[in-house]
Order: structure tokens, then sequence, then C-alpha cells
DNA sequence: CTGTTAGCGCGTTCAC
DNA sequence: GTGAACGCGCTAACAG
């Protein structure tokens, strides 16, 4: 079965294939009773317009790319579910690229949206990246950008993250609710924003209650947040909560404390992390976190940037927002 | 800064644009010299082919539809890993759908495909899809299709799953290797070929060393999962070996054992599971695994997938791959 | 209210 | 070896 076109529709309602066009756009122009007529044979013929010609003609592509750190299998399916979903919704295909935690090719990711003619672009930056200068070529081509998740600490570009010291504070305030005194902090990659925000947001938490990080670790991947954890855990007995900043990170301590614990007897160590919520549910025992959607982020997102791409006049104005956590800890 | 045409270029030599095209595109008609000179011109114009313009021209849309039962942490990232990859570097763009696990959900994404225009699709089924003849109206469209992973029993489509009769022969294996009598199997939803072909392998498995499968149970997800370990390790106390088919059913699988390991003693229980490779890791102990690559499922089903949609005659051939897997037992 | 015309950017056929 | 012209399918401007 071929696909029908306007202008076979127009032939066989012997009308001229703009009529048939506009009124399939509800243009007011034609009557309401060509209308229907002209609506019941395009469905009836099953009519889809040709994308192709609709984005040479709009000189849209109604592409947006998602540029990611890396495909993980933690936070990042979620996010694509979000997006993808908004995006979806509303007309816009995905074109999905990962940088392999590599600055290079992440340079090389905008060139290939570009050479896509995206109409807009979602970045999670490596943890490589240093700053956002890479980005600035954007400008020239006016493609509109919205940085989630993974940023960098500067302000010019649009953002959307979660809030990362008030997801801290809540893990602050849950280990000290437990009774915790000597707590220890393990976050991810020091280049990124939300490394520093997290750690800084749990130090200043701790401070409010008067105390101090007792250590505060830095590890890239699961493998080496597993090893901080064993090195902190060997040097000292006395920990008695963690927080940890990710899905990541809370698996590496997770296989630590189940294998130590095995080989001597641990204390009783409060753990806390900031995850998106499978995960923690099936560690054992369940670990309490605060939980941040990863399918939100993405919506939210995407609904900023084709806000951004669908904006009548250039939008120069630029937002950042963060989503809000709360705490589950009943299993 | 515009993005550059080939008209425009054309004006800046002085020549046609059909000479430009034919430049870029080698043709043999062109003289060398002029060929070099427009090519670095484009080059040094940045000259981008207008997509929409080229397919518009050559019928082609250059996207090809990924349609996903679900679109979870476990496996699905490492595939959309091997497709996307792969796609990109053949110049095709991705639209990523999820069924929600929904039968209703997949008739509608592959209607999604349709209009989009896509010129192949890679199917995963839900759990809920009993038969494939939604994926006819495909034909009419001369869409090619994949199916990966998850399918039915039935023969007529381009498949490409891993070997799974093998995978549970490796399992089994390994699990009679380490002196298990008491074997017990656990799989996920018994709608999909995947499941009936692991869990028959894992009998006939058995079988072949004279044994029997001590039980077989279902689940559909992690929860089930656990809630189904759990009550067979109430029932009995000397299982001696679980096979588990997927990380979805382990994960449930190893927080059911440890939680019972601290209520009561266990006899120890040896674990395999087939999976991905980087959860059984973490898991603690960590679990012996037959290793399946889902980057390589996806790409190899994309290789398939534009065999199809580049070949320049139809393909009536159906194609039905298998990919190899092979056990990890050492940390 | 509807038809005519033109052009988005590209590649191909035909002519020279 | 190169140019001219046309058409892919659609829509917006202009006419009537």
């Amino acid at each position: 079965m071929q696909k029908i076109t306007i202008k076979e529709l127009a032939k066989l309602l012997d009308v001229n294939p703009s009529t048939i066009s506009r009124a399939l756009h509800d243009h007011p122009d034609i009557s309401q009773v060509l209308k229907e007529r002209i609506k019941k044979i395009a469905k009836d013929f099953n009519f889809v317009p040709n994308h192709a010609a609709v984005n040479l003609r709009n000189k849209k592509s109604k592409l947006i790319g998602l540029i990611l750190p890396e495909i993980s299998m933690l936070f990042v399916p979620s996010i694509i579910e979000g997006v993808s979903n908004y995006l979806n919704k509303h007309n816009y295909n995905l074109l999905v690229l990962s940088s392999y935690e590599n600055y290079e090719k992440e340079i090389e990711n905008i060139d290939v949206c570009i050479k896509s003619n995206v109409d807009g672009i979602l970045i999670s930056l490596t943890n490589q990246t240093k700053n956002v200068d890479h980005l600035d070529r954007l400008n020239e081509f006016e493609i509109p950008v919205v940085i989630f998740d993974k940023t960098v600490e500067q302000v010019q570009f649009n953002e959307v993250k979660i809030n990362d010291a008030e997801a801290s504070k809540t893990c602050v305030d849950y280990l000290v609710k437990c009774g915790c005194k000597k707590i220890v902090g393990i976050f991810g990659n020091k280049n990124l924003s939300i490394t520093k925000e997290r750690a800084e947001g749990f130090q200043s938490s701790l401070n409010t209650y008067g105390l101090k990080p007792y250590e505060i670790a830095y590890a890239e991947n699961s493998e080496q947040a597993f090893q901080q954890c064993k090195k902190l855990l060997s040097k000292t007995n006395d920990i008695d909560g963690i927080m940890m900043m990710s899905d990541e990170i809370m698996i590496g301590v997770n296989a630590a404390l189940n294998q130590m614990s095995k080989e001597e007897k641990l204390n009783k160590i409060n753990l806390v992390a900031i995850s998106d919520g499978f995960l923690p549910t099936f560690m054992s025992p369940p670990i309490p976190y605060v939980h941040h959607s990863g399918k939100d982020l993405g919506k939210m997102s995407a609904e900023l940037l084709i806000g951004l791409v669908e904006a009548t006049s250039p939008v120069t104005a630029v937002k950042q927002l963060n989503l809000g956590t709360f705490l589950v800890d009943e299993f």
C-alpha cells in the first residue's frame, strides 16, 4: 500500500491541493462541509503527511538531540523515558548520543547534532567537562540548549537539576534523626557541580547540627565506591552513618558493607542515598533514599527545551529549574 | 550563522547547483580539479546537506523505530546503546517508543512508527503479546521489521535473540558442577518465548544429568521474584541451587535470600543468573552469571534491520540470529 | 471561500 | 564535462 499524498486526494475530490492542506489544518477560510468531506476522505485513505516535506517547508527537523555522558543502567533509562515520552507526544523525535564520559566525544556529539539539523539539544555533561564554551557554537546556529542534571558551575545556560542542597539536607536530617554522630559522605566525580553542591549541602547541613563530616570521599563509579568504602571502614570502626549521592555509589558501598560484615563484626551503620528509587528497595536490608525522579527530570527538561524551540521570538532570559525531592524510609 | 546550501555554493563558484551536487557525490563526470575545488569550499563553508530535502528526494526518512516493552533500567539501556550506536554510524535516527507492557499500546506504537514514516522497525514484544498478527500491516507499507529478545513462538519474522537453550544449559552445568542436586529455576513471564525456551533448556539440561527440576517458579518482576523465592524457601530448606533467568529476577531473589538468611540459618545455596553483567558483580557475594551482551544484541538487530532496509530487492528469506553466551564466575 | 503559483534544498534526467 | 529544468510533498502568499 502506497501512502497517499495531498495531491492525489485533491485529484480525487477535484479540488486544489492547497484546499486539502488548509482543510486538514482547520484553516478558517474553508467551509465546514468541505472540511469534513476532506477530512473523511483523508482518513479513509489513511493519509499521513510526509514529514520530510513538511520539515523542508518549515525549515524544522522536529529532531531533538539528547547527549548523555554515558548510557548506564543507573538513572539514564528513566531520563530517556521522561524525555522521549514528552517529545513523542509533541511530535518530536529523539537523537540519543552518548559521550562515553569523554570530552572530545561530547564535542563530536554536538557536531553530530548540528549536522543532523536538530531543533534543540538536551545535554548532561561528562565528568571531564570543565566548562561549557563548546556550547557557544550552538548560538551561531540558533539551536536552543538545556543542560540537565550534570552541569558545571556557570549561569549562562538553561538548566534543570534536582535541588541538590535540599536533597543533601534531607539525607543529613535523616541520619541525625537516627542518632548518627560520625557521618561519612561519599560523592561522585569532583568536576560535576551536582557533586559540589551535594557535598556542600552535606557539609553545611551537618554544621547546623553542630557536627562536622567525619569524612568525605569521592568515587567515580561503583567499583571505586566499593574500594573507598572498604578503605574507610578498615581505617576506623566507629562510623555510624553514610550518605551516598547516587545509585552508582550506593551499589558499591552496599557491596563493601556486606562483604566486610561477613568478615568481621561491624557496628550498625545507618545508610541513606539519593536515588531514583528502584534499587534501594532491593538492597538488603532496603536502603532509605531521598527520591528524585529521572522521568520527571527528563520531562521537565524536554518541556523547557520545547518551549525555547517553539518560542516565536528568541528567548534571552535563562531559566534554572529545580526538581523537588523527598525521603522514602518505609518499606 | 545560517547553513549554506548547494545553490549558494554554486553562486559562489559560478557553477550550476547540479555540478556541486555531483562533485560532492564523486560523480565520475566531474573533473578532478573542479571536484577538489568544490569539496574544499564546501568544507570551508561548513556545508551540511539538508536531511529533509535529501529524504524527500529519496523517499526515505532515515528513521528507525525502536519499540520496547518497557523502559526499565535492566537490560534496556545497553540495548539502546547498541542500537543507537550502530544507527548513528550509519546515518539513521532512532525513535524510541515504550509499550509499557501493554498490548494496545504496542499496536499504537506501530501506528506511530507508520505515521512517522520510519524506514524500519526493531521491536521487543510486551509480555501480553500472544502473536504477531499486528505486525502484518507493516507489509503493506513495506516496512521491514526485526523482532529481538522478547518474541513469541512464530517463525515468519526476522529475529535476533540470545541462544536461550544454551544459556540455560550453561547455568545448569555450572550448578551441577558445584554439586547441586536440588535445583530451582525461576523464570519470567510465561507468555514470552524466551521464558519458555530458557525453562525448557533448564529442564532438559537437568535431565541429561539424570536430575529433575526441584521446582520451577515464574515471576513477572523483581517484587514477585522476591515473594516467590521466600515462599519456596519457607516450604523447604534443602534447596541447594537456584537459576535465575534475568537481572530482574536475580534482584528479587537476592533480596529474599539476604533477608531470610538474617532470620534463620540457611543451607548454602549456589546461585547463577543470566545477565548483562553489571549487577551480579555487586551482589554480596557476587553472583556467577551467564553473560549476554545487550549492546551486542542491539547492534546485531540494528545490523540485520539496516540490511533489510537498504536491500535493493525485497528480501523474502527470514533470518533468525542467535547470540552466544558464556559463564562468568570469577570476581 | 477556493484556485494559482511559487519555492523550501536536493538529485537526476536530459540536453548541449 | 557542465548547465538547465524538473519534481519529491507540502504550504504560504497572492488572486479572484
